[in-house]
DNA sequence: TATGAAAGAACCTGGCC
DNA sequence: GGCCAGGTTCTTTCATA
């Protein structure tokens, strides 16, 4: 679907504030409330706006601790096999398969460093899974939310702020 | 800050729907709407919740490519170096230092596989890194937004769905 | 097809118990 | 924590370009 310079200005401001009102963001991209609030019903039935969610400190909650996992799989696992291992735990909050030596990188959020220890554990002895690699955070120095920026339609190579 | 069973039932429902009204998360929860609002107004005030954000498909946004880049930086680099460094590209959606061969590990969003390369390029002009070393995304299998789960308080080990 | 205006319904907010 | 009243916002409908 296409989306203009008005679905773009207003999905940022969304993302901004969730709770924004349609007036106030229809004051912010030059729009009436009701064509705000047209435009958003409209992201949300074409599948540009998911939903709208609170942004939690994670540390709040009790997950004090991340770690990146790469994973190393046996010749002909797929991924679809690796996704139904890895969604059986709640303290996976995203995995990906990737180019390189790995096979798949795994974001791991966890209450301390014992509880990675055996979240690891677990996943490693998945049948397909030959050896794992992991990192453990040390410090977050950036964390934006999906849409916090978007691409230059002309450039390509550049985003807002 | 401490956080009860009733406030950890919000936020779960908060981060689910984000613009669920008071009287809903209250019926979830057994309370009344105001005394949820009393909640998530004290839970905002807290910075256990710290704000409310649209989900958003990066595709829909024209995000169609992401990687993960590992830094490896000269011998005394500091976190907020790269921190500074890593934080002039929107492109870079999550950064963090970590254990192992590298020093961090920077998770970027772009437009492309050419845009992909042209980020890492001028990341790697920083004067103090030395090498990177990237992994393409080729299937996303799990992303689940910060907060979908919670740390159960007695074990530390497992966490609701 | 998309917009702005308006009216009733739903919701939020703050004070009180 | 629950209840209630006043103010705000949402939602829908209608007329218009």
């Amino acid at each position: 679907m296409e989306l203009d310079q008005l679905d773009r200005h207003i999905i940022a401001a969304l993302v901004e504030d969730a709770r924004a009102t349609y007036a106030e963001i229809g004051h912010q991209v030059g729009l009436s409330a009701s064509a705000v609030k047209r435009r958003v019903d409209r992201l949300r039935e074409t599948g540009a706006i998911t939903g709208f969610s609170a942004r939690v400190a994670p540390r709040a909650l009790g997950w004090t601790t991340e770690a990146y996992v790469e994973l190393f799989c046996q010749g002909k696992t797929k991924p679809s096999d690796i996704a139904l291992a890895v969604a059986k735990f709640p303290e996976v909050v995203a995995a990906a398969t990737v180019t390189g030596e790995a096979d798949a990188l795994l974001h791991i959020r966890a209450t301390d460093v014992r509880h990675v220890e055996r979240v690891i554990e677990r996943i490693a002895a998945e049948s397909f899974v030959v050896r794992t690699k992991s990192s453990i955070v040390l410090s977050r120095l950036v964390d934006l939310p999906p849409g916090a920026a978007l691409p230059d339609a002309r450039t390509g190579s550049r985003a807002l702020p």
